[in-house]
DNA sequence: AAATTATTTTAGACATACCTAAAAAAAGAA
DNA sequence: TTCTTTTTTTAGGTATGTCTAAAATAATTT
C-alpha cells in the first residue's frame, strides 16, 4: 500500500469529498465542498489540484472531481478513526451525543493503525457508533444494514432506532425527554395522515412526534 | 484566564522550554532549544519571538530566555495532557511504556479542558503515568514524592520503582528481563565497592544490577 | 587584549493553506 | 441564441513555521 501520510488539511478535503460523493457514485462540485468545509471556492481548487497529483481524486477543469479507490480507502479509515474515538468519547469518557462531534474531528487526525487498532480492540470491535453510523473494519469494510424511515412501520410493528440524522442541541434535549436514543423499541401505533405525524410507543408510553422529527430517525426492522 | 489557543508548534517550543527551565528556575539557550527540538537556531529565534510578545517567555537579545508565570501554567497543562494519555495508552491500550511516548506527543495538542477533564476522571485520577513522572492537577499542582537514588537504600532497606529515566529501547528490555516496572518492591541486599554495582532482591529473587542500570532508577522508601 | 571559536540573530527563501479580485467557462433565462 | 447569472479557475497576496547563509555578539583561548 502507498501509504502516503496526509497532513490534515488533505484529510478533510479527502473525508468531505467522500461524503458528498456518496460512496464514491457522484461528483462533487467544488462549490459544494467550499460550502462543507467553509473555505472559499479558489482554495478548494487549489487543494483539488493537489490531491489530484496525488491520484486520490480525479478532476476534469470546471467539470467537478470524484474521488479515486485509493481516495475511498483513506477515507473509510478517517472515518473509521472518528466514529472509533466517537464511541470512545460517548461509551467510556460518557460524553453526550450531541459534544462528541467536534472532539473526534480533532482526535481522528492522530493516525497511527496501531493507536487504532488497539483503540478498537479496546471498545471490543463495535459496529456502529454513538449516532448509528458504521464503523468501518480494518480492511475498509462496512457492514451495511437496511435502515428504513420510521414510516415504513405498519401498525403494530416494531423497530429499533439505528440512526439519528439531526446533530443540533435543541434536537437532542428533545429526543432525549422523548427516551429517544440507537438502540431504543419502537413500535407503531398510529398514522396521523392530517399533518403527516405519528403515534408510537416507546417503552410503552405512548407519544406523537412530528414529520419533521420522524425524518430524522431511521431505524431497523425486528 | 487569558487562554489564548497556542498553535502545535508553540505549545512544543513552550513544553520544550519549560522542561530545559528545571521548573522555571534557569535560563534557556537558544541552542539547547534547537537541539531538542531538532529545528535550526535561527528558527527557533523566530518562534522565542512570537512567544515573547504573547508574554510566556522573557528574553533579552543574545541572552537566553526564561519562562514566564503564565508559560509554565500553560506548560504544565500540557503536560498533563500528554502523561494521562500516557496512562490511558498504558492502562487501557495495552501498549508497552516505550511506544506511549510518541503516541501522547500528537495527542496532547487535542487540547478540550473537558476532554482532559473526562480522561482524568475515567482513567481515576491517577497520580502518576507510566514512567512514574507525576501528573499535574487540574491547577497544574504537582504531587511531589521523595524520590531517591536506589543507592541511598541501605542493607536490607526496601523501597518501591518510582521512576525510570532513560526510554530507550534496549533500557527497556532488561528491565523487563529483571522483572523491573513502576512499583516493583526492591530491597537491598549488598553494595559491591568495586565497581558500584548493587546486589538487590525483586520478588525474592537476588539479582546483581551495574552502576549504570542503578542510576536510572528512583525509588520511594518504604 | 587580541584572536579565535561558538552562539545567536538577521535577512532573505520556501511550502502550506488560506484569502480577495478578476477572468474564464458553464448553465440558465429571455 | 444571445444575454445574464452562477460556478470555477487563475493570479497575486498573507501568515505560519521552517530553512540557509551571513552578520553580530559573546565566550574562550592564546
Amino acid at each position: 500500500m502507498t501509504n502516503i501520510k496526509l497532513s490534515k488539511s488533505e484529510e478533510n478535503y479527502l473525508k468531505s469529498i467522500f461524503n458528498l460523493s456518496e460512496f464514491g457514485n457522484k461528483k462533487v462540485s467544488t462549490n459544494s465542498i467550499s460550502k462543507i468545509l467553509n473555505i472559499e471556492p479558489a482554495s478548494v481548487t487549489d487543494m483539488i489540484k493537489k490531491l489530484s497529483k496525488k491520484k486520490l481524486i480525479y478532476h476534469e477543469r470546471y467539470k467537478g472531481s470524484s474521488i479515486s479507490k485509493s481516495g475511498i480507502k483513506i477515507a473509510l479509515q478517517i472515518i473509521r478513526r472518528h466514529r472509533l474515538w466517537e464511541v470512545f468519547l460517548h461509551d467510556k469518557l460518557k460524553f453526550k451525543w450531541d459534544q462528541i462531534h467536534e472532539l473526534a474531528e480533532e482526535l481522528e487526525h492522530v493516525s497511527s493503525d496501531n493507536l487504532i487498532d488497539s483503540l478498537d480492540k479496546f471498545l471490543k470491535y463495535p459496529k456502529i457508533d454513538p449516532h448509528g453510523d458504521p464503523i468501518p473494519n480494518k480492511l475498509g469494510e462496512i457492514d451495511f444494514v437496511d435502515k428504513i424511515s420510521i414510516y415504513d412501520l405498519s401498525i403494530n410493528e416494531k423497530g429499533i432506532v439505528s440512526r439519528i440524522i439531526n446533530e443540533d442541541d435543541e434536537f437532542f434535549n428533545l429526543l432525549k425527554k422523548l427516551d429517544i436514543e440507537i438502540g431504543t423499541e419502537i413500535k407503531m401505533i398510529d398514522k396521523i395522515e392530517y399533518d403527516d405525524s405519528l403515534e408510537i410507543s416507546i417503552n410503552n408510553k405512548s407519544v406523537i412526534i412530528s414529520k419533521q422529527i420522524a425524518s430524522n430517525i431511521k431505524i431497523t426492522k425486528i
